[in-house]
DNA sequence: CTGTGTGCAAACTCTTTGCATAAGT
DNA sequence: ACTTATGCAAAGAGTTTGCACACAG
């Protein structure tokens, strides 16, 4: 925590051990503040927002490019892609090997590639 | 416009026009407000909302998934993807066959792939 | 002790909604 | 005439910010 300039204080610990402990999870501010609130540790909407802005800036988790009202993040920075469910507004991990990508294209003049996502949106079948 | 089960209000065609006069467009509802106002067609904030998300039932443009703050209309509903210059919240058209992707995975039991989205993420290259 | 982080509440942005007025058929 | 769309302004949702207090080093 140190690594990144960050002051390990009682809020952003908790909310680290709460994002990486259970494997890779898409969680949206209100949800990880519900959590962190459930398991006792007093915090603010406020600090959420911040603190996981820090850790994106960091490099610890990503904003997934999601439309929508809301914010994802993602505590899995490699490369991966999700399912999206219309509608449920649900965010899911695609099992990693299976989607293959090729030819990319060029970026234009003077930009390079900083990171590709694939949204495959689902709808429910209706039966 | 008929064909829909949209009347051709003043509004409805106008946009209309402007959204399909000069090809594949990416705008957000404040821009074509702009424009349309611009062109001397007076229109509302909130009409604009309302016919944006009357073409899109409609099938007639498509949202685009890139997550920050605004939604961005796509008049182009074929298959195609996109480049995302981050912190400048550009969206350029990804020029069509470059990108390849196969072995798309299984969608989970009773769902179905509404559409695949893939979103470049460009930044600028630091000189 | 000193400096940075936190919490609260208010501000902001984008989007949606309710209702009276206006336009289309 | 009758129906549906529009415009306005106010409400709503999510996010950010400013400032006093608290905590980490």
């Amino acid at each position: 925590m140190r690594r990144f300039g960050l002051r390990p204080t009682r809020q952003r610990v908790a909310l680290g051990d709460l994002l990486f402990a259970k494997g890779d999870r898409h969680l949206t501010v209100e949800e990880l503040h519900d959590e962190a609130v459930n398991a006792g540790v007093p915090i603010s909407l406020a600090t959420v927002y911040n603190t996981l802005h820090q850790f994106t800036e960091a490099g610890l988790i990503r904003v997934l490019a999601v439309e929508g009202a809301k914010t994802y993040f993602d505590t899995n920075v490699s490369d991966h892609h999700h399912f999206f469910v219309e509608g449920e507004n649900e965010v899911l991990d695609i099992p990693v090997n299976n989607l293959q990508i090729g030819n990319l294209p060029e970026p234009p003049e003077g930009m390079e590639i900083a990171h590709v996502d694939v949204v495959i949106r689902l709808r429910r079948k209706r039966g």
